[in-house]
DNA sequence: TATATCCAAATTGTTAACAATTTGTTTGAC
DNA sequence: GTCAAACAAATTGTTAACAATTTGGATATA
């Protein structure tokens, strides 16, 4: 009885690379996304790809409009960014709350570990890369703390990132993230709580 | 040039329906959704079934497993709640504050027409069909607001109310809204934020 | 040239069939 | 009777083909 992977992360491979090309910003607002092409560069049938298409649409970064396709959505507003962060906020706080007193020893070294590949990401200052390693790792504590509302928070949290981007900060972003993780690692939730505020915003 | 309908709601229809029953309790907790009868029920094949199973699993209600088909999603805890709670009024206060002061003449008589759609959902004292109309009324003015936060509204929503209705006291639901409507014909966004507060907790 | 109409290509929407996986039941050995 | 293996049924995953719609361009007309 093998236990996870399971096979079938098609759906989920497949948007989760789409998404992050739409982080780095490969494809323009309001550019069409071919279903027959993306089905081609996956390898796979269009069916897979509408799967995915229709996942990122309802995370709101795509835009779907009936016999048309999807298409980039335009971004928020800056009030709208102001929002979407206030309600990460809330839901990120809560997920700190949860996991800083229950986490394990692996949870972490886990956290650690992403932390290091954050740092490796800012140092060879790839844009992508830190952004999906920064994702990463508050989606740890997010899905450690409530699995109920991790998708809520990926919505959120990608939208955010495109709206505008404190990443380009690569000092700010390591210092910003190691005070957090330090935090953790003692058990010192107010202080997560209020490292955690400063970094989201 | 015929201009919206435009035919193909489709995955959206199938989605709604599917939504209220859940909202109304078809649906048993872990109860595994088939394709085929869901498929056979709406006349369609197992395609756009399919897409709106993902749909709504996008928005939290339901749970999928690869090669085992999505289920009714567990509730969210008291805790969730709570925050899911914070997240919607944060966002929902907003939406008024952007609304009542654009608001025409014809949204204000939308507004007053879905008021009271729910009284008489209210007096007729059915539960889903008071659940479906205090949405629509509230998702009105979100709509008008951001377009672009309607996605993320629903999904919070939709978890609130699944998780514990005070939607079985109708007087009150009846006079909490009408409060906040009044305020909004009045143009008065603090009050109208005022009562907001108090109807969604 | 500007505009309208029609046709062809491209694209999305839907379906049915097939492949792979899971689930339930029967069978058989102990 | 209990457990395990093998088989059958049900269910999901994927694909290719077809239908419907949109898009772009060619042609004709004023």
């Amino acid at each position: 009885m093998k236990s996870f992977p399971q096979r079938q992360a098609y759906r989920e491979s497949i948007s989760n690379v789409i998404r992050r090309d739409l982080i780095s910003g490969k494809f323009k607002c309001d550019e069409p996304m071919r279903e027959q092409k993306l089905a081609a560069r996956f390898g796979t049938s269009r069916g897979p790809v509408r799967d995915a298409l229709m996942q990122l649409t309802q995370e709101g970064i795509l835009q779907y409009q009936p016999n048309k396709g999807v298409r980039v959505n335009s971004l928020l507003t800056d009030e709208e960014r102001d929002v979407v962060v206030a309600m990460r906020l809330e839901l990120e706080k809560y997920c700190l709350s949860k996991f800083v007193p229950i986490a394990s020893e692996d949870d972490l070294k886990n956290i650690s570990l992403l932390l290091e590949r954050l740092k490796h990401a800012c140092e060879v200052a790839s844009l992508p890369e830190v952004a999906e390693n920064d994702l990463a790792l508050h989606r740890y504590w997010v899905a450690q703390a409530s699995p109920h509302l991790e998708g809520t928070w990926i919505g959120l949290s990608v939208r955010m990132i495109m709206k505008y981007s404190r990443l380009e900060n690569y000092e700010q972003s390591i210092a910003e993230h190691s005070r957090i993780v330090n935090a953790i690692l003692n058990r010192d939730v107010e202080k997560a709580i209020y490292y955690l505020g400063e970094n989201i915003l």
